[in-house]
RNA sequence: UGGGGAGUCGUCUAAUGGCAAGACUACGGGCUCUGGAUCCGUCUAUCGGGGUUCGAAUCCCUGCUCCCCAGCCA
C-alpha cells in the first residue's frame, strides 16, 4: 500500500506494540481503527490520527478499520459519512472489507445493556437532566445517589424495554451504570449509558428511539471488531476507567486504550465546531474551501496525499499538549511538487514591454524546459512576440539596492528567450507606467551556443498575443495569529480571520495551459504552485488556486528594507 | 482547592543512568537562465530548588507552570 518509510520513527505507541508483541499479547495481532463521527468533514488533525491507526497496521502487518462512531442521529449526517469515507481513500489508505458502523452493532449494545442491567450493575434513572447535574457534584464535591439508584432488578428491565419501545419522551429516563457518585472522577459517577432521542438515524432509520452513550458505544464496538489497540486523544485519558470498567463488567474481550495528543496547527483552527462556525456563517465558501485545514479543502487546494502524510509523519506522536507550525506542512507540499509539477509561465501583475528591434508581426517558438528536477517531464515550445507582458514588480524605475531585475538600462534575461534591456519608459499624463520599451540582442537566445553572458537576472513573462487570460486566487493564512484563539476580551477567534486570505487575480498565462485539466498542478515560475480548480474551472474560464507561493528570498530582503525605513 | 495528564532549541520530535540528536524555522555563504531547487555553514534547549550516583533530561524529594474533566456530545 504505502511505500514512505522514510521518516517511520519511534514513539511510545510503537513502543507499547513491540512489547506487547514480543509478549504474544492478543495472540500477537495488531488491530487498530479510525473511528470517526460523522458529524463534519475530516481537517488535517484526524489526518494524523489515520496516519498513525493505518500505519501502524500496516508497519506491524495488522490491520485497521475505518469505522463510523455514529452514536448521534441529532449531529449526524449522510454527506459527512460519504465525505468521510472519500477522503481517507484520497489520503491512501485501504480498508478493504472492513467498513463498519456503531450502528450495525445496535442490537448487541442493547443485550449487553441488558445485561448489565440483569447484573444489578446499571438502574433507569427519572432525573432530568438538570437534576443528574446537580446530583453530580462538583470537582471537588462529591455527588449524591439518585432516588431511583436501588431501583429493583425487574423493574429496571422493564423500565428499558419500554424505553426502547418508544413508551416514553425525549429527556425523561436515561439508563445509567451503577459505579461510584463519590468517585474523584467525574466519568465514574453513575454515567449515562443509553438516552431517549426520538430522532431518524442517517442508516437505521426510526428502528431506535435510544442511542448510546460515547463511553457504553466505544469500547464495545472495539471491544467487538477484536481491536488491540484503541488510540484515541488526551482528552480521554480520565474516560479509561470507565472503557476498562465496562469491559469487565461485561466480561467481554478488551482492547486497551491509550491516549496521545491531538494536532493543533498554527495559523487555523482545527475544531469541528469552529471549521462549521466558518462554513456557516460564509467566512469560506464552504468546507472544501482551499482556504480550510480540512482534508477536501487542501486537496482543492493542490495538496496531495503524499505531503500530508509526510508532515503526519514528521510532527510525531507523543502526549504534549502542540502546535505545530503550518510552515512544515508547507514545506513537504513545496518539497512533494518542486518534484511532480512541470514549470509554467503567468504573470500575475501584467506591465507592457515593446521589445522595438524584433519584427514586427513575428512569432517564435522557443523551447522550454518542463522540469530541470526531472528529465523525463520533456520540453514544450512557448511563443515569443514583440510586445510580452512581465511582472510589474520586476521592475523598478529607480531600482534600490539588490534589486537586480529590469530598471532604466538595465539588462535582464527572458526565461527561455533573450537577454533584453529597458530603453525607454512611457508614462500618461498621471505619470503611471503605461509600457516599457525595450531592445534584445539576438545572439542571446537560450540554448544558442554564445547565449552565456551572464546578467543578474532572470525574469518570466508571456506574449500579449499568445497568452490567454486565466483567474487566479491567490490563498494566504485564514487567519493573522499563529494562535487564533489570542483574542481582545470578549471577542472570539474570528476576529482574528485574515481580511486578505483571498486574492482573486486576472493573470495572463501561456497558451498551452488551455489543456490543463481540473486539478492540474503547476509551478508558475518564480511564484509558486498552482493547480486548476476541481470546481470552479472551466475551458472557458481557467481558474488556479495558489497552493504555495515559492520561498522567496528578495520578498525577505524587501520587508527587511520596509522595516529599516520605519 | 478533587481527579487525570504534560513540561527538552522559536516549533515539532529523539536520547529509556554514559558525548543532549534530527527536521522545520531564522540567519550567513557557494552555485544557479526560477532571488526556486541544491550545497555548505551558524544560532538557539533539558521548568526551578534539593538529593542519589564516578556520571542524571532520565532515578528520588520538593516546588512551579500549562492542558483536560462537572453533556442525556464525541
Amino acid at each position: 500500500m504505502i511505500e514512505d518509510t522514510t521518516t517511520r520513527s519511534k514513539n511510545f505507541i510503537k513502543e507499547i506494540i513491540a512489547a506487547d508483541l514480543a509478549k504474544g499479547k492478543n495472540d500477537s495481532r495488531v488491530q487498530t481503527r479510525f473511528p470517526p463521527e460523522p458529524n463534519g468533514y475530516l481537517h488535517i488533525g484526524h489526518a494524523k490520527s489515520i496516519v498513525l491507526n493505518f500505519g501502524l497496521a500496516d508497519e506491524y502487518q495488522g490491520h485497521c478499520n475505518l469505522r463510523f462512531d455514529d452514536t448521534n442521529p441529532v449531529k449526524e449526517e449522510e454527506e459527512y459519512i460519504q465525505s468521510i469515507i472519500e477522503d481517507v481513500r484520497w489520503l491512501g489508505y485501504d480498508w478493504e472489507d472492513r467498513l463498519y458502523f456503531a450502528s450495525d452493532y445496535f442490537n448487541r449494545l442493547y443485550e449487553l445493556a441488558e445485561q448489565l442491567v440483569k447484573s444489578g450493575k446499571a438502574f433507569v434513572c427519572d432525573l432530568t437532566a438538570q437534576q443528574i447535574r446537580e446530583y453530580r457534584g462538583t470537582l471537588t464535591d462529591p455527588g449524591k445517589n439518585s432516588p431511583f439508584r436501588d431501583r429493583p432488578i425487574e423493574e429496571n428491565l422493564d423500565l428499558l424495554r419500554r424505553m426502547r419501545a418508544g413508551e416514553f419522551q425525549d429527556g425523561s429516563r436515561v439508563l445509567r451504570a451503577k459505579i461510584d457518585m463519590t468517585s474523584p472522577n467525574l466519568n465514574m459517577r453513575d454515567p449515562v449509558i443509553y438516552r431517549i432521542l426520538h430522532t431518524e438515524h442517517p442508516r437505521t432509520k426510526d428502528t431506535w428511539c435510544i442511542y448510546p452513550m460515547y463511553d457504553w458505544a466505544h469500547g464495545l464496538e472495539d471491544s467487538i471488531e477484536k481491536i488491540t489497540h484503541s488510540l484515541c486523544t488526551l482528552e480521554f485519558e480520565d474516560h479509561r476507567p470507565l472503557y476498562d470498567w465496562y469491559l469487565i463488567q461485561l466480561g467481554v474481550y478488551r482492547p486497551q486504550q491509550i491516549e496521545f495528543a491531538r494536532l493543533n496547527l498554527s495559523y487555523t483552527v482545527l475544531s469541528k465546531r469552529k471549521l462549521l462556525q466558518l462554513v456557516q456563517e460564509g467566512h469560506v465558501t464552504g468546507w472544501d474551501d482551499p482556504r480550510m485545514p480540512t482534508i477536501s479543502g487542501l486537496r482543492r487546494r493542490g495538496y496531495t496525499p503524499e505531503s500530508i502524510r509526510h508532515f503526519c509523519e514528521r510532527v510525531g506522536i507523543a502526549k504534549k499538549d502542540n502546535i505545530a507550525d503550518i510552515a512544515l506542512l508547507e514545506y513537504y507540499i513545496r518539497e512533494d511538487l518542486n518534484k511532480r509539477t512541470s514549470r509554467v509561465m503567468a504573470v500575475l501583475n501584467p506591465l507592457k514591454i515593446i521589445i522595438d528591434n524584433y519584427p514586427v508581426g513575428q512569432v517564435e517558438q522557443l523551447e522550454a524546459i518542463n522540469n530541470p528536477e526531472d528529465a523525463e517531464a520533456g520540453i514544450r515550445t512557448i511563443p515569443f512576440s514583440r510586445e510580452l507582458y512581465i511582472e510589474q514588480e520586476d521592475f523598478q524605475e529607480e531600482p534600490h539596492r539588490k534589486f537586480f531585475r529590469l530598471a532604466p538600462g538595465r539588462e535582464v534575461r527572458l526565461k527561455h528567450a533573450y537577454i533584453i534591456k529597458c530603453e525607454e519608459i512611457v508614462k500618461d499624463e498621471m505619470g503611471n507606467i503605461l509600457e516599457i520599451h525595450c531592445s534584445y540582442d539576438p545572439q542571446t537566445k537560450s540554448g544558442d551556443a554564445q547565449s552565456n553572458r551572464k546578467v543578474k537576472g532572470t525574469l518570466h513573462w508571456v506574449s500579449v498575443t499568445n497568452s490567454i487570460e486565466a483567474e487566479v486566487r491567490l490563498y494566504d493564512r485564514l487567519f493573522v495569529k499563529a494562535n487564533p484563539d489570542d483574542v481582545e476580551e470578549g471577542a472570539d477567534f474570528k476576529s482574528n480571520l485574515n481580511p486578505q486570505s483571498l486574492e482573486i487575480k486576472s493573470a495572463r498565462v501561456e497558451p498551452g495551459l488551455l489543456e490543463a485539466q481540473p486539478g492540474d498542478r503547476f509551478q508558475f515560475l518564480r511564484r509558486g504552485y498552482f493547480c486548476v480548480d476541481i470546481k470552479d474551472s472551466t475551458p472557458e474560464k481557467l481558474v488556479f488556486n495558489r497552493t504555495v507561493p515559492l520561498r522567496d528570498s528578495w520578498a525577505r530582503i524587501e520587508k527587511m528594507n520596509a522595516r529599516q525605513k520605519q
